[in-house]
RNA sequence: CGGGGUAUAGCUCAGUCUGGUAGAGCGUUGCGUUUGGGACGCAAAAGUCGGGGGUUCGAAUCCCUCUGCCCCGACCA
């Protein structure tokens, strides 16, 4: 290619509503301009980035012997209704009618699409395992689209569906999934890790996340210091202490406290530790509030607590009203001492072990200090209800829990036969009786990891583009072009020699100033550069660069097509 | 959905408080000089001041209203 012949529209000021380097950069590179909230248009420079993430996805997804397909980016209701989504998968579906007022959406996943698909084409088990992807753009409708084509309305996603009639085949495909992902972003040059991930509201047996690690994600990871161990934090488990409870020492007595509610201010104002105090929260439950008990310096995990029997598949807080009808008190000044019998109380195992602890009085502007379980306040039940800190000992018993934050670029699941059953997909097994089908979904954001490469690998020149995915691999840039013919043809010759043995080259024969010209390149990030001037060809030589180089190296013809082969 | 902000040239922004001829930098076009780290000079094009309504002799500026966009929160493969 030559950028002559190209569009390539850098810029050098930052547009305004871009906060994290991957917007910025892919901005300023002139990769991707916005349409309107959460729509991107991908320029011929972001495309071709795009693509090669697309390519190695494609032959990753083939090898593993998925089979591609594709499905409408339009979905019937009718399909949505057979799952009970149409409701319940909320104001991110983007519902649109047709002519004939028939309802329709624009699909954020295909589930359902692949289900009805499966249930037409597979009849018998010889049809089975079958693993089914595509490559398609997806629509969102995200309550707050945000750095830009990281959270995006509109993005390009692969997602793949496997078809199974047992569980071992399911797991057999799931490993094949979670190997070709490695694969994957190991081909990508991305650092990630693989991390055991909450499965939901959907269900199933097993999910992992790929994660790929950069300050700015979204997502908080644990990960242990002594083995292999890793999860969201949505996922990982708080251990119950090691230590007894102490039997209680000192008596139960309430203490003014007129204006401190927050645990900080209590535990500052009565002089004792965050975690020698009890923290409640009530939040609605199946039948009436449930009062949740962590320590102190402990913060509720909201998956963990939907979980509960008590909840009805997720924790939404009280609202104040509720609270003083049920209580008589207001927020910050909650405890279990002396609830109402009806309520629950769920205690986490942190909590659990203390004695002599501060807690809410129940009334305004009062806490009790030297409060004990059992005697003082009831147990419900003991559960994991926290969320993991650095420092906590790691799940599998090995080593200490470390925190690191990720970009979610996949999620593989055994989804099991939830679609199925409630689509009806069966087949015959080799008994002749018909058997509901187990799935499971495999997906990667393949828009998402074009920002989270950037996110990752910049520095203050632009991009560093790990070289499996640069638009180009190496940048021919002719200096001074029009007064030195000697210069153009050295250059011409070169980016021939580079095409011909198939090293993807670009020419950079704008004729810009060097300083320009350079700066452009190290904004999008081509790995490898060589510079043709009178200089270099006088002495027959070529001056090479690599991005993350801080200096040119002249090198010979041979040396050069020797490290770009 | 709650709170906050913002909308002026292709981009980044002044101008709005205190009403009176529409501004700058970058970018773009032309000519010339330049050519190893985002050159310089001269000339030029470019704006329904987000939309609608109102007040006024006169509105980018004041009032009402609608909309887009951004941030924080709640939410989320």
């Amino acid at each position: 290619m030559r950028l002559s012949q190209f569009h390539l529209a850098t810029v050098k000021e930052v547009p305004a509503d871009a906060e994290i380097a991957s917007h910025q950069l892919m901005l300023r590179a002139g990769m991707i301009r916005k349409l309107a909230s959460g729509l991107y248009t991908w320029s011929p420079l972001g495309l071709r980035v795009l693509r090669k993430v697309e390519a190695i996805v494609r032959e990753e997804m083939d090898r593993a012997g998925a089979i591609e397909l594709l499905m409408p980016s339009v979905q019937p209701r009718e399909l949505w209704e057979e799952t009970g989504r149409w409701e319940k998968f909320g104001g991110q579906l983007l519902k649109i009618k047709d002519r004939k007022e028939q309802e329709f959406c624009y699909g954020p996943t295909h589930e359902e699409v692949i289900t009805d698909f499966a249930r037409n084409e597979l009849k018998s088990y010889k049809q089975l395992p079958v693993n089914f992807y595509q490559i398609q753009t997806k629509f969102r409708d995200e309550i707050r689209p945000r750095f830009g084509v990281m959270r995006a309305r509109e993005f390009l996603m692969k997602d793949a569906y496997s078809f199974h009639l047992s569980q071992e085949s399911l797991a057999a495909t799931y490993e094949a999934m979670y190997q070709a992902y490695t694969r994957i972003f190991t081909r990508l040059g991305l650092g990630f890790r693989a991390v055991q991930a909450d499965t939901g509201a959907i269900g199933g047996n097993a999910s992992h996340e790929f994660q790929v690690l950069a300050d700015s994600g979204e997502d908080a990871i644990a990960f242990s210091d002594g083995s292999d161990y890793a999860a969201n934090i949505e996922k990982a488990e708080a251990l119950a202490p090691s230590i007894q409870r102490p039997a209680p020492s000192a008596a139960l007595q309430l203490v003014d406290t007129p204006t401190q509610k927050t645990i900080d201010e209590v535990a500052a104002f009565l002089g004792v530790a965050p975690q020698q105090c009890v923290k409640t929260l009530l939040v609605r439950g199946r039948d009436g509030l449930v009062a949740l008990c962590v320590r102190g310096d402990h913060e509720i995990n909201e998956v963990k607590a939907g979980k509960l029997a008590e909840l009805p598949g997720e924790s939404a807080l009280a609202s104040e009203e509720e609270i003083l009808a049920l209580t008589g008190t207001r927020p910050g000044f909650l405890g279990p001492v002396g609830l109402p019998a009806s309520v629950p109380v769920i205690v986490d195992r942190s909590a659990a072990v203390l004695a002599d602890f501060v807690c809410g009085g129940n009334r305004d502007g009062s806490h009790y200090t030297g409060a004990n379980w059992e005697r003082d306040a009831r147990v419900t039940r003991v559960e994991d209800l926290r969320k993991v800190v650095e420092g906590d000992p790691s799940p599998d018993g090995k080593g200490l829990l470390r925190m690191a934050r990720g970009i979610e670029v996949g999620h593989v699941f055994q989804l099991g036969k939830k679609y199925a059953e409630a689509l009806k997909a069966s087949v015959l097994d080799d008994q002749g009786k018909s058997q509901v089908m187990s799935m499971g979904c495999y997906g990667i954001g393949v828009s998402r990891i074009v920002a989270a490469a950037i996110e990752q690998r910049h520095d203050e020149a632009g991009i560093v583009w790990p070289e499996a995915m640069a638009p180009w691999r190496v940048v021919v840039c002719v200096l001074n072009q029009r007064n030195v013919p000697e210069v153009t043809e050295a250059a011409e010759t070169l980016y021939r020699t580079l095409c011909e043995r198939g090293i993807e080259t670009v020419l950079d024969d704008r004729g810009l100033r060097p300083g320009a010209m350079f700066a452009d390149m190290e904004l999008i990030g081509i790995p490898h550069r060589v510079v043709i001037s009178e200089r270099g060809v006088a002495a027959g030589s070529f001056e090479y660069r690599g991005r993350s180089d801080s200096e040119s190296r002249t090198l010979s013809a041979e040396a050069l097509l020797e490290l770009l082969a």
